[in-house]
DNA sequence: GTTGAGCGTT
């Protein structure tokens, strides 16, 4: 749903799509466009909407009709406090197939970066020097999930959206083998379990001294089930079946 | 009523 776009949005490959981050979750395509529109001329405005909740996802898609007027807004709006907080303008990328428009169409400046460490970062500015090392590698993470925990909670069938997510990141983790075929864990499980402080000769003398249920004890012998047979594995309920055949069953004429 | 380091639909 194209703020502008009522007729459906405007072809992608004659418009540039800048991915404005760290909006509020209020914020809305009204409130971005006078601010994006006085740096160029917006083609069209997109905030991603939860589909249970219908409120912002926190990040919305700026279209210019020219890059140089994105580049310009993301230069200019990089950083800038909205509705009380700082969001983050970059080229955004539309789709997997996003990299064959960026290499035909949107030529990115600095595609490693993503324009992240273009200029300033207003997370770097800060005295993250501590706090930067720590939330690198455990808060962020967690945070992410928690946050996409709540679509792929109710929407699993999103867990592709996310999935595709996290292929974005470094192949370095993923190089250390994750094998979803040999998972090593379940070893701490069993052994868990068995990991009581008993002996095997402590198990005997426990079912002996026990004694708790005699059909335990002697089930060898006294089944709980007398043998029973079972109608499917009995073959004679299969010829019985077989004589209950309509060509058998028809004694008459 | 809230969170947050993230990429989109008619």
């Amino acid at each position: 749903m194209s703020r502008f776009g009522r007729s459906g949005p405007p072809p992608i490959r004659d418009t540039y799509s800048l991915l404005v981050l760290n909006i509020t979750f209020r914020t809305t395509a009204d409130d971005l466009f006078p601010l994006f529109d006085k740096y160029g001329e917006v083609v069209d405005i997109y905030i991603p909407r939860d589909r249970r909740t219908g409120d912002s996802r926190g990040f919305a898609f700026v279209r210019y009709k020219y890059e140089d007027e994105a580049q310009k807004a993301v230069d200019r709006l990089d950083g800038r406090v909205v509705d009380g907080r700082e969001i983050m303008v970059q080229f955004a990328k539309y789709g997997p197939n996003a990299e064959r428009i960026n290499k035909g169409r949107i030529v990115e400046p600095l595609p490693r970066s993503r324009g992240r460490s273009r200029s300033h970062s207003p997370r770097r500015w800060y005295r993250d020097d501590y706090r930067d090392d720590y939330r690198d590698r455990d808060y962020r993470r967690r945070s992410r999930s928690r946050s996409r925990d709540r679509y792929s909670r109710d929407s699993y069938r999103e867990r592709d959206y996310r999935h595709r997510s996290r292929s974005r990141s470094p192949d370095g983790y993923k190089k250390h083998g994750r094998d979803s075929l040999s998972p090593p864990r379940r070893s701490p499980s069993r052994s868990r379990s068995r990991s009581r402080s008993y002996s095997p000769d402590d198990n005997k003398r426990r079912g002996r001294d026990s004694s708790a249920s005699p059909a335990s004890r002697s089930p060898s012998r006294t089944p709980p089930c007398k043998t029973s047979p079972s109608p499917e594995r009995s073959p004679v309920r299969r010829e019985h079946n077989d004589d209950r055949s309509p060509r058998s069953r028809s004694p008459s004429t």
